[in-house]
DNA sequence: TCCTAATTACGAACATTGTCGTAATAAGTC
DNA sequence: GACTTATTACGACAATGTTCGTAATTAGGA
C-alpha cells in the first residue's frame, strides 16, 4: 500500500470508477473517449495492468464481463500526489504553496470566501 | 518553453542548480548523493540530457570541465507541476486543493497566521 | 613527452507508460 | 450445434526515464 502514484492515464480510469463505481470496461471507455480520443483495448489494456498492480478490484458482471471498483480512495490518492508535490517541489512547506496557490491571483473572490472560513473553522478547534 | 514538467531525477537536479549554480557535475553529484545512492555518470548524463532539452545552459569552467545553470526559473517550474495537480487531481478547484493542504491537520499555527496574513493583503488588493 | 587523474562522451540495458492489433473466449440466436 | 457479436487476453511497439559501464579526452605533473 505504499506510496501508490497512479499515472497520468491511471488516474483518468480511476476519476471515472470513483463516479460511477462499479464499471464495465465498456463504460469506462465511454467516459474517457468523450474527452480524448483512444481506442478500446487501450483502456481495457490500462485497466487490466491496474488489476495486476492492484489499484482496481473486478468482480464477474453480467454475462462474459467484468465489472472493476476502484481498491483506493481518492482521498489517499489526492493526498499522495499532494504530498508528492509537497516534497518534491516546495520542500514541505505548506505555508509556501497555499501562498503560491492564492498569489497567482487566478482565484476568485468566492473560492477566497470558502478558504476564510475554512481557517476560521481551524481557529475553533485549536481553542 | 510550452509546459515544461522535469521529470524526478531532473527536478532533483533543478533544484541544487537553483540553490548553488553555477554548478560542476560534481557538485551537483555530491549534493544528489549525499541524499541518495547514484553514480558519477548517472547524474552527469541527466545533465547532458537536460542540456538536449534546454532545460539547462553550459559554459566551460575551470579547465577541462563544464559549469552549469537552470535555463527555467524556479517559479515556472513551480507553477507549472501545481498547475499540472490543481487540473489532474483537484479539478481545477484552487480552494478544493487548498482546503486539502490546510485540512490533513499537519500544518503549524505559525503556518496558518502567515496564510492568514498573506489573505489580508490580498483583501488589501482587491480594495 | 608521457603518465595519471579527472572529466566528459557514448552507448547500452532495463523498467514504465501509452498505444493498439490480433487472437481467443464466451453469450446469445437461429 | 453453428454463427455472430461482445468481451477479454495476449503480445508487440515506440517513447521516455533511470541507470551505469566503458571509452575518449583533456589538464597538469614527473
Amino acid at each position: 500500500m505504499d506510496k501508490v502514484r497512479p499515472s497520468e492515464a491511471e488516474l483518468e480510469i480511476l476519476q471515472v470508477l470513483w463516479e460511477y463505481q462499479p464499471c464495465s470496461v465498456k463504460l469506462v471507455h465511454e467516459k474517457i473517449s468523450a474527452a480524448r480520443n483512444v481506442g478500446y483495448t487501450t483502456t481495457l489494456k490500462q485497466m487490466q495492468r491496474m488489476l495486476d498492480k492492484s489499484f482496481v478490484l473486478r468482480e464477474d458482471g453480467e454475462g462474459k464481463s467484468h465489472v472493476y471498483r476502484a481498491a483506493i480512495s481518492a482521498e489517499t490518492i489526492k493526498g499522495n500526489m499532494f504530498d508528492g508535490l509537497l516534497n518534491k517541489v516546495f520542500g514541505n512547506s505548506v505555508s509556501d504553496l497555499v501562498m503560491h496557490a492564492l498569489g497567482s491571483g487566478k482565484t476568485s473572490e468566492a473560492e477566497l470566501e470558502k478558504i476564510r472560513q475554512f481557517l476560521g473553522e481551524i481557529d475553533q478547534k485549536n481553542d
